[in-house]
DNA sequence: CATGTATGAATGAATG
DNA sequence: CATTCATTCATACATG
């Protein structure tokens, strides 16, 4: 069964615009922070350090844990786009280019990167086949920026829904999704995306534990993530 | 003939990350600036900050919580029956036959089941060897359970998908705002929204705190604005 | 309404 | 590669 959400041209306007706020704001907030750290130059603190956490109370102890790496926001950008390129055989060489790049924005080393790649790509594998029944017009799926998403798959309906659509008159029977439901083409005409960039970042998981500069400051490009979400058009014919 | 905008789980669900991913570099740099300008006019005024907090809105939305899966009593006591039968080695085969059965007792997805499984043998071995082996010299680990650092995160949205229960018969789910898309059941309308708009997105975080950016954060045109988008639901029957 | 706990899920690393 | 283990995260839920 394909499940998607529907939105109107105005809902999709607005989410735009709301969007598009948010880039604003965080333009103009790294903007002001690189003045006020220009003027004074120091701002040691920046590398605040994940894991430090003062907090973690229970006096004594420190924090002695942290042996399992953690890829920072960019470095995972960087893998993941890596990942993308379909260069599914990251060479001993490769690797080690890799690794190298990513040292640049914190600790790693080549086995991280190698074992990185080896799970992703087992799980982007499991992921597929798990939610491939559902794929009707799977190329339509168009890339949503990314590579392959979570581990969210449409969760597995009760099979039984066999019984003919009987709801006709309200529902969208489709005996052949792809002469009700009219997606623009991939291919040919682009899809609409809510912002052009290329955007690229894959916030997986929270980002409040890593250092913010990793993500912002760090990086070359300093900018803020680009978002690029594209849109299936859904051209609703009149029931019959 | 309609036409609207098409999103599915998947896109859904990446946006919302996408988004997220603002609302933190907003707070990081918020917590930043703070921790900048804590070195030079030290402490003092800073605390004389109210909790403007004018972004707690909330326009206070029950956001659908569906996301994390939860094993009803009944799937429960048949899982614990099948790990206790010893088996340990739920293959891919079984995880199937299980999740099959299962699903006669509520939402369900192999991976549900697989993950399940996996969490259940590793705690109940860590459990085990927690009692146990005491009478060693426990020596210095006083603490030997989990950190639990209270680092402060920024809210991370995880939702996965999954929704309705029960969407199968229905097909447009509309929320009362359009009534462009108004051919369809309005009795069940179940609208979503993309985030909850409790403020929990908003780069606000903790009370007053942030001097330097109220004054951009505040700006009429800088708000953040109410992520609020609603979406219908579409649900496309399996053509016969 | 804050704090603690149980547990589903994500993911780096290890093993065959 | 395919699986599995171990650790960690974040949320659901219970408590005071």
């Amino acid at each position: 069964m394909l499940y998607v959400k529907v939105m109107t041209d105005e809902q999709l306007e607005t989410l735009r615009k709301q969007i598009a706020v948010y880039a604003t704001i965080c333009e103009q907030l790294v903007e002001m922070h690189k003045n006020l750290t220009a003027q004074q130059d120091l701002a040691g603190v920046r590398l605040g350090n994940i894991y430090c956490d003062p907090l973690m109370t229970s006096a004594g102890h420190k924090i002695t844990s942290r042996q399992r790496w953690t890829p920072t926001p960019v470095q995972l950008q960087i893998l993941e786009r890596i990942f993308d390129q379909g260069t599914g055989t990251p060479s001993k060489q490769k690797i080690k280019e890799i690794t190298s790049e990513l040292s640049q924005h914190g600790q790693i080393s080549e086995t991280n990167v190698y074992n990185w790649f080896q799970n992703r790509r087992a799980r982007s594998k499991r992921k597929q086949q798990n939610s491939a029944p559902n794929a009707a017009e799977s190329e339509v799926e168009t890339e949503v920026d990314s590579p392959k998403d979570k581990k969210t798959k449409p969760e597995e309906f009760h099979s039984q829904q066999n019984s003919d659509p009987r709801a006709e008159d309200l529902c969208f029977q489709n005996p052949e999704i792809s002469s009700d439901l009219h997606f623009l083409d991939p291919q040919s005409s682009k899809e609409e995306t809510i912002f052009p960039t290329d955007g690229s970042l894959k916030p997986t998981r929270g980002l409040g534990q890593m250092s913010f500069y990793d993500g912002l400051l760090s990086n070359p490009s300093m900018n803020v993530p680009e978002l690029s979400i594209s849109f299936y058009h859904l051209t609703i014919l009149p029931g019959s």
